[in-house]
Parts: structure tokens; C-alpha cells; sequence
DNA sequence: ACTGTACATTTGTATCTACAAATATTGTTG
DNA sequence: CAACAATATTTGTAGATACAAATGTACAGT
């Protein structure tokens, strides 16, 4: 569906509008399908992401600071998202002790589990919701996007 | 800046899970420079999708669930949104005379002058954001994106 | 008219987010 | 080393969001 017809509102609307509007409406559609995903295990995206960041650390832990720059979204709350995944047990968090302002997290083995049991359930999951763009688009997507965030 | 330089962890993904962040990720980055344009005015982005889908009903109100249809972030707290809307002033609410279960909402003059003033900004806003990606990349994005819409 | 069902919106509540201010630690400079 | 600035994180709080339940209205079948 085009969106024009999707969002009827942004027929009257020039191209630059229309296509700002479109990426961030497929950009929710995407998150409604990864939220589905991720619900059944009490996760929520950016807990998701941090996790993964973790995961990608190979044992070295990250601290907020490092965590925050890699999250997709930059501006949410990661004490308390941290907070959160410490009292479901799949990190832990430390105080640097080369420099005591600095805190340390890591990822748990439990953590490292859930994440095992989701990698071929959201990979299938982003399959799906690419299924019908064909690899040449999603390249030329990548490489439009990255372009973009240029401006 | 390509997706991943600017999130060092995705780095060992495959192609669909890199895209769908990308995608997400590129979004958050437009959402964060709309905010900042529409926020001297009070307004977020929910908020300024409804005023602009009431514009677009040319002098007929629109109900709640004709609002919600239309608009980008659909699972918003409408009934509370608009609430916002009228204590500025920008839109009115009324009981529909047809169906008293349906309510019928309309942009105020108030309300078509935020918006006449906020067009070119958001405008200019727009082109910037897409300043360097070419008209032909522009409708082909569009087109990738409606179609990737379609999984 | 009465009953049940579908529809349209509102409300309650828990959670999440944004933003600013507070806290704590480290580094720097006179 | 005292004073001040810089860094890293945490906390307070107001506002936004998601989801379910509640409310109120219309309609269809009997």
C-alpha cells in the first residue's frame, strides 16, 4: 500500500514531506512487529538493544556511557533500563574501579540464554518483514539511509 | 556515516537485521530534529499530525477513530491528545448529533495559524533532512518503503 | 420494549521517556 | 593542597504511551 494511501491525510503533501513521513511510519509498523516479538519475554526494544550491545562486548563489560552510544535510541533512560534487566538477573552492573565515577555492566549467562533463544526468532522475524524487497533494494536502502543521516 | 560506524555493534549482524536497524535508527535521527523544530511551539509530533490531518478535512470535523486511521503513530492515547489540543486553543471537540457515540473534532482558526506559520519551517526542515539524497533515490526509497510495507 | 452485541470513546494504571538538577569522583591550576 | 571545572552516573518529576477495563450509545433480533 502506498502511502498515500495508507495515510490518506498526505496526499496534498510534496515528496520531501511524504518521504519523511513514510520512513517514520515504516519505522513504527517495523517496531509493532518487534514488539510482538520481544513481549512474550518481558522485553521491551531498547532493553533488547542493550542486551545485544552487551552480547557484542565478548565478556568485556561496557559502561553507560559506551552503552548509550551505541543504543539505537540515545535518549531514553538507561540507568533504569539497566535497573530493570539487573532484577531480571541478565546483567550485572559494578563500579569501575580504575575510575569509581565509571560504572561496569555485564551481560549474565541467563542473559546470554534469552538472547540465544531469540537470535532465530527475530532473525526470522526481520526476514519476514523484508521478504518482500529483493537484495539489490536492500542495499541501495542501506545506502540511502546512510546517506541521509548525513544532512 | 554508515550504520555501522555510527552503531559499532551491529557489526557482525546479517544484512536484514542491519537494515531493519537502520531503519529505526535513521527515523529516531529525523524524529529528533522534527522535535526540535516543533517544540518552541509546544507542540510534539503526535500533535502536530493530528492538526495537520484536521487541516486536511477542509472544514469537516473529523471523529476520533477517522483521526486515528490516519495517523503515523496509531496506538497513541488519541482522547488524551486531543484534550491538549483544546486546552491551546487549536481544536474543538463536539458531541456528533447523528451518533452520540462519536465525537466530532475541528481545527480552529488558532490552530490553522500555528500550522500556516509552522509550514515553511517544517518544510525548509524536511528538505534539509533530505538535502543529500537525489530526487530519483527519494522515489525510489519511497517506493522500497511501501513495498517492504506489504510483508 | 427487552436483551444482547457491536461500536466509539474515555478512563485507570503501570511503565516509559525527556529533561533538568543533584551527586559523586577525577583532573587541573594557581 | 584548595578551589574549580570536567566527567559519569543517578535521581526527581512532569509528561507521554500502552493496554485493559469501563462507560455510554446504537442497532438487530425476538
Amino acid at each position: 500500500m502506498k502511502i498515500e494511501e495508507a495515510l490518506k491525510s498526505i496526499h496534498s503533501m510534496g515528496i520531501t514531506t511524504k518521504t519523511v513521513i513514510n520512513i517514520m511510519y515504516t519505522s513504527r509498523i517495523i517496531e509493532e512487529e518487534i514488539v510482538s516479538v520481544l513481549k512474550p519475554y518481558d522485553l521491551n526494544i531498547p532493553q533488547y538493544n542493550v542486551l545485544r550491545i552487551l552480547r557484542g562486548q565478548n565478556g568485556q563489560p561496557a559502561n553507560l556511557s559506551t552503552l548509550q552510544e551505541r543504543m539505537v535510541d540515545r535518549n531514553s533512560n538507561t540507568t533504569r533500563l539497566v535497573d530493570k534487566l539487573i532484577k531480571k538477573g541478565w546483567v550485572n552492573r559494578s563500579v569501575c574501579k580504575s575510575n569509581r565515577r565509571k560504572v561496569e555492566i555485564l551481560i549474565t549467562n541467563k542473559g546470554l540464554e534469552i538472547l540465544k533463544e531469540l537470535d532465530p526468532i527475530t532473525d526470522q522475524n526481520n526476514e519476514k518483514i523484508l521478504s518482500n524487497i529483493s537484495k539489490e533494494e536492500l542495499e541501495a536502502l542501506n545506502t540511502t539511509l546512510d546517506t541521509l543521516r548525513t544532512f
